[in-house]
DNA sequence: CCGGTTTGTAACCGGTCTATAACTGACGAG
DNA sequence: CTCGTCAGTTATAGACCGGTTACAAACCGG
């Protein structure tokens, strides 16, 4: 579940990035309104979470935009008290808004709620040239291949991968969405998650054809 | 369609029944806690629309009650910035909640929503496959072997696997659907109730044919 | 009120998954 | 050449998950 998170306040832009991906979301961040048009456009993700007060593109103005094409969730971070904004991005058609400051439990419970009211709450498969990754069911299928049951962690280590499919993936960013940051020696985690992930769904695991390794980049995700 | 609006403050308790009335619903008021669950029990209305702050019975504790016999959708008007009240209302099993002030168009939009979702669960396909869930008789009959009796949960279980045969539901989500909450000591009730419900409909409990386990992610019912 | 049924709670077990550490080989810099 | 770093591999202990058994509490029909 993609959810894409814009605000020009960048310790909270991380604050909330980490919160989603602690609860198993994946997020995006932009940090102004046109990134967040342009991520949004690439990604499609299944929730927005927009701050109002943002330079440049204002959060109302990406959600007029993104309304013309989609009826994507939309939540909107107020300031306490401004009145107008709320009716104003009522109008404009977000479903939801939160006012700053707020409690992570809040916030994971509305992201939860708007989910679940737009009938997304059940995942549907994503793929990607000849991978089709099964967030329900917990499977990867490569081409006509039988399904691979897929742990949790590999999962989720596949499902950002599979997002940036073609492009590396550092391993500081792998490790922040598949286990939500810890300490700077984790990358023995990564190491071991990546050997197993290979064992199931490589050919061959110690040439890899799918999940390969970019030498002191990261990793990436070959599709076809 | 009847809806029951329980608030102790008249004046929005009037404004919304009118609100509902003008839109064609059928509308029933109660100005606090005791007499919403009187009618309710009564009535048997199809929506509840509850106040959080009412002096006596709270809506959370209506809610709670109500969610004791019916799983009938419930929305929940909150005030503006009392955050914690919302986590509370969704774990309590609230379908939806609505920040108070809100505008008539949001109030229909989501109580036709409510309605429709809250059908649609009603009117899913009772039998799929060789299997046959019969929802008055409380029954489930496996091709022509005769009819097995379920209990209350065992046939909400199945409702709802039923009605996403062949594909995977979490035990979130199933959890929700049938207790209408969600509580850390749950996972052992779901753990029972699978059990209880293969003994009673699987040939080979030890290892299923109909209701399948899919490892990490939840349970899964085969219909062929 | 009684007795059976249904539901909730707890303990236990085996298998899987995850975290952690140690070892190996490749590679590049000095 | 030697050292340090990086990625891959192997090994293992503990956590976690799902199934099972047992029993207590709540509920229900007579």
């Amino acid at each position: 579940m993609k959810i894409l998170v814009a605000d020009d306040d960048r310790d909270l832009l991380e604050l909330v990035a980490f919160m989603l991906v602690q609860d198993g979301y994946l997020a995006l961040k932009a940090g102004d309104g046109p990134s967040a048009l342009s991520i949004f456009a690439a990604e499609a993700p299944d929730l927005l979470i927009l701050d109002i007060n943002m330079p440049g593109l204002s959060g109302f103005q990406v959600c007029e935009e993104v309304r013309r094409t989609s009826r994507v969730p939309v939540m909107m971070l107020t300031v306490r008290g401004e009145e107008e904004d709320l009716v104003r991005a009522l109008e404009l058609g977000a479903d939801d808004y939160l006012n700053k400051p707020f409690s992570p439990r809040t916030l994971l419970a509305r992201v939860k709620a708007l989910l679940r009211r737009a009938r997304l709450e059940v995942a549907s498969p994503v793929s990607a040239g000849r991978l089709k990754l099964d967030l329900e069911e917990h499977t990867l299928q490569i081409g006509a291949q039988p399904a691979i049951r897929l742990t949790k962690l590999e999962l989720r280590l596949l499902q950002v991968l599979l997002a940036n499919h073609g492009r590396a993936v550092s391993s500081d960013r792998l490790l922040i969405q598949v286990w939500g940051h810890r300490g700077a020696g984790d990358r023995e985690l990564l190491k071991q998650l990546v050997h197993r992930a290979r064992q199931k769904i490589e050919r061959e695991p110690a040439n890899p054809e799918i999940l390969q390794t970019v030498p002191g980049a990261g990793y990436r995700l070959l599709v076809d």
